[in-house]
DNA sequence: ACGGCTATTCGATGAATGTCGAACATCGCT
DNA sequence: AGCGATGTTCGACATTCATCGAATAGCCGT
């Protein structure tokens, strides 16, 4: 079966009515969470530890929390690892063409402090 | 001469191209804010004590000194009042679409908890 | 079953933030 | 000059938040 699709806990996302602006803002007005969101922009699926960012797993573990919560990425449990992906089509169908203006304005991803290219690292 | 245009502060706004991304989203998450913008949105300017907002005169000016200083509206001293304007153009300029689309969004002003209609209240 | 890998949870901590009241500053009017 | 209206500044306070380290949980090889 596909036990291997869930860990342990539901794993909350909210509604895309229950959506909320503000928290949307709330949670892209941070560059470590804006950065994960930009690599998510240019790349479909992505595990948690290969972003290119600099913090602590806890404090990575937190800032998924606060995407998820806030209705920007979908999170589900793939083996041991989590895959994290936009809700693209569904935050489009809920507040039009904001994420896009707000990724096109931050850019391409910026040089990290962590090299995104985790292909050849190693 | 024009004496009435300045209180003591020079004011200080961000030039177009300081303005940075995750400040002006940051300023834009909170809902005493959002409603400024929202109501700056749909009127050119406005006083700061005009605005359909319920917070104490000192939480005001803190809120607008946020907005100032992330360069989303542009504030200038006219007369004992203070004028506060949208930065709509150069916001536009500088992140195509992106005012546009949040405010869009956020609709217009939502029921607050204060008219903004004092007229015939009543 | 054991160990390694990935990610979460918990508790702590320091910084930032939203809020207020009181005092002050500036302006216009009398 | 004095007063009222409009905003700002300051200090205080409670909350939120980003961050970490340590401990825990789940999964996959061996």
């Amino acid at each position: 079966m596909v036990r291997s699709q869930q860990r342990r806990t539901p794993l909350h996302h909210p509604d895309v009515e229950e959506i909320d602006l503000l928290d949307v803002l709330h949670a892209l007005a941070d560059p470590t969470r804006m950065t994960i969101v930009q690599t998510l922009w240019a790349e479909p699926e992505r595990a948690c530890g290969t972003f290119p960012v600099d913090v602590a797993p806890s404090t990575l573990s937190h800032h998924f929390k606060v995407l998820r919560e806030s209705g920007v990425i979908r999170q589900r449990g793939e083996a041991n690892r989590r895959l994290n992906e936009l809700r693209r089509d569904e935050l489009q169908a809920r507040f039009p063409g904001v994420l896009d203006a707000i990724l096109a304005a931050a850019g391409p991803i910026e040089p990290g402090p962590v090299e995104p290219d985790p292909v050849k690292a190693g």
